[in-house]
RNA sequence: GGAGAGAUGGCAGAGUGGUCGAAUGCGGCGGUCUUGAAAACCGUUGAGGGUCACACCUCCGGGGGUUCGAAUCCCUCUCUCUCCGCCA
């Protein structure tokens, strides 16, 4: 969430920056300023009394060790009613207190100022494009046409078992898979990210931790009877390992790589978006996850967009990549690249990995400080990014690198798959 | 599922009604010593609100209560650990 000194000294900017993604947040910012005020003000109003009852407090302990016990009873008539005043201000206090915690969780981040303006998809900023798209003859097949012949997925039987949405992968469908989850984070490892396996599960605390919750409450599946989320990214476990840490400036930058299944629940889409391997409930993902310093974020994120490319460069893939409009922008994003694969048999981009900064939105959250040799503290920049997400990779390898003998592998997976082709 | 124990600063761990924001150790920071480092020694070191800065206020898992006064007593919730049972 935003930070509440930023509101107040920066007003105007945050409400132009906000205005960006198509939101008139002056009301709320207005709100939200009249609560921090008010908060402000019964605090001051609260600490006076408090200040006052801690002093008889102790003159009553001191009065009853000298034995002067009349005067001390003469004194708990004035803390009595102080002890009235302070309980009836604390109570509108922890209202105006929630009021505030509340108004801050539903704004979202601001853009970066490099963001560009716009409404959607459509006002994206292409900033890279890889060498040529490949042209696919006529009767190029789709990937779920192409599954089937090969018998690589069974949507059907995902059907059977759990519902729409989940398919299940058999032989070297399956084997394809898994080759791409150990070359993405062995290839992650490499550039320098620890890998991490953690909990498929998370209780309510991380997902406000990273911003899921409130925002998307609808999005995620809910174990009710224990209150836990199933994850619908890795970020959330990986980013809540930080969460209420004070880190030293020695220990950063925190890179970390984790391989989870993600689960959505994709309540209200429909139509030839979810076709195939196109949108699903449950799929793999490989993530990374970095901690910075404010300073070094920007840079970071750019690191980060160059090694994605090497994943895409290795698996021999047309993408491009693509700076979202303010107005397309996530919830909890201040900048945000995404890129997108093309499918050459669907004639369309597919999205398979979103890169962003976060800045201190979520670390104002997670409170994840950093502490300098000074003792100076400050909240820390939190990043991540797909490295990547599995079914749309697999259905653009099928779909592009489909040939009359079969589909072939790119040789960085070769060592992986142990197979160099799919045929019949 | 049954029984018991516990939750205190970056970490470990003392603290059973006022002298406790909290002993001690580790870690961090600064210094002495050293060519440099280690060791040793000395000093320093919790977080949040508030203020120009102080003052002041809050925080010993969360919430409530008793009391003039609570880390300490009571109630309640959550979580963790141990043992038993069940089990991959």
């Amino acid at each position: 969430m935003l930070e509440l000194h930023t509101i107040r000294e920066s007003k105007q900017k945050v409400i132009a920056a906000l205005d960006k993604r198509g939101l008139d947040a002056r009301n709320q910012i207005e709100h939200i300023q009249d609560l921090d005020e008010s908060r402000r003000a019964l605090q001051t109003e609260l600490d006076g009394i408090l200040a006052e009852s801690n002093t008889i407090a102790k003159e009553i302990g001191t009065l009853f060790k000298s034995g002067k016990s009349e005067e001390a009873e003469g004194l708990k008539v004035r803390t009595t009613q102080l002890k009235e005043q302070s309980k009836s201000i604390q109570e509108v206090l922890n209202k105006k207190a929630e009021a505030l915690t509340e108004a801050l969780y539903l704004l979202p981040n601001t853009p970066h100022e490099s963001v560009p303006s716009g409404k959607s998809e459509a006002d994206n900023k292409e900033v890279y494009t890889s060498s040529k798209v490949l042209e696919l003859p006529e009767d190029a097949l789709p990937h779920w046409e192409l599954a089937k012949k090969y018998d690589l997925i069974d949507f059907e039987l995902g059907v059977k078992i759990a519902g729409a949405g989940f398919p299940v992968y058999k032989g070297k469908g399956a084997r394809l898979q898994r080759a791409l989850i150990s070359f993405f984070l062995d290839q992650n490892i490499a550039a320098g990210y620890q890998e991490i396996q953690p909990p498929h599960l998370v209780n309510e605390a991380s997902g406000y931790g990273t911003g899921q919750l409130p925002d998307k409450e609808g999005q995620m599946y809910h174990v009710t009877e224990d209150n836990l989320y199933l994850i619908p990214t890795a970020e959330v476990p990986v980013t809540n390992l930080l969460r209420d840490v004070l880190l030293s400036e020695s220990e950063l930058p925190i890179a970390m790589t984790a391989y989870t299944p993600c689960f959505r629940r994709e309540a209200g889409s429909y139509g030839s978006d979810v076709r195939g391997l196109n949108r699903l409930h449950q799929f793999d993902k490989v993530e990374i996850v970095r901690v910075e310093k404010p300073e070094n974020s920007y840079r970071a994120l750019e690191h980060m967009v160059a090694h994605i490319k090497t994943l895409l460069e290795a698996l021999e893939l047309p993408y491009r990549i693509v700076q979202l409009c303010a107005g397309d922008l996530g919830f909890t994003s201040a900048l945000t690249y995404d890129f997108e694969v093309y499918s050459a048999a669907q004639k369309r981009w597919l999205e398979i990995s979103s890169v962003s900064n976060f800045e201190t939105f979520q670390s104002n959250r997670l409170k994840l400080r950093i502490k300098d040799a000074h003792g100076q503290k400050q909240l820390a920049h939190t990043l991540n990014g797909s490295a990547l997400a599995l079914p749309r990779v697999l259905a653009a390898l099928l779909e592009n690198r489909q040939t009359a003998e079969g589909i072939s592998i790119p040789k960085a997976l070769v060592p992986y798959t142990q197979f160099d082709r799919i045929a019949l």
